[in-house]
DNA sequence: ATAATATATGAACAGATATTCATGTATCGT
DNA sequence: ACGATACATGAATATCTGTTCATATATTAT
């Protein structure tokens, strides 16, 4: 039940990157619209007001990380979460946050 | 069972800023180190190898966050993880990251 | 081939951030 | 009161990061 989490460093500078990486708002936005279902860069950027180029730049470093995944369909690449970790660990830090202004 | 976790501006805030103060190495040792029971600041420093100065910045940002608690103790202080939200989320995101490569 | 659409990349820059150094504050023993 | 120990704070700085602008690449239609 308690794990006793010792991580190797590798572990930590990963878990690191991971979480340096969803600590920007809009890197953030770009995830949950992504969450339920694949959307093309041209439907995140107007969606979420944000210039083409940002989202871009934004897709390539949480490509990097493996966050999400683009596939290429005619002209359009659209993005989806990389797996299953990555959408349970969204659902359950905004669960988190949820439960940590609703308690006493 | 999927929340489809339509998340508040400032929520979304929230969470960003509570995922950057993770996302720095240091500040995770930090953490994690804390994790199990909790630990005076030269304690901290003397077993990470890290200044105290640091640790003090490191922690004040922490605290900032609601993410860790100081308790004095005479001369000392010990800082323990806020509450078992963080812990949890401490260690599901180890968990995560323990699984992403231990997997297929 | 050319043009148009959709996305990616590189350079540049302003603002943020981690770390260090110097110094301040609190607590205890004498 | 004084010195010693433990921690906190402020300023300074070098590095990093998010964003924009300009431009390149890929795909499709004519």
């Amino acid at each position: 039940m308690n794990p006793a989490p010792s991580m190797s460093q590798h572990d930590m500078t990963i878990l690191a990157e991971t979480f340096r990486l969803l600590g920007d708002a809009t890197r953030l936005r770009i995830l949950f619209f992504c969450l339920p279902e694949p959307k093309s860069v041209g439907h995140i950027a107007e969606s979420l007001e944000l210039s083409q180029t940002l989202v871009s730049h934004h897709l390539r470093l949480l490509r990097g990380a493996r966050l999400v995944r683009g596939e290429r369909r005619s002209k359009q690449v659209f993005y989806e979460i990389a797996d299953n970790h990555v959408s349970d660990m969204l659902i359950d830090m905004a669960t988190h946050i949820d439960e940590d202004h609703t308690e006493v």
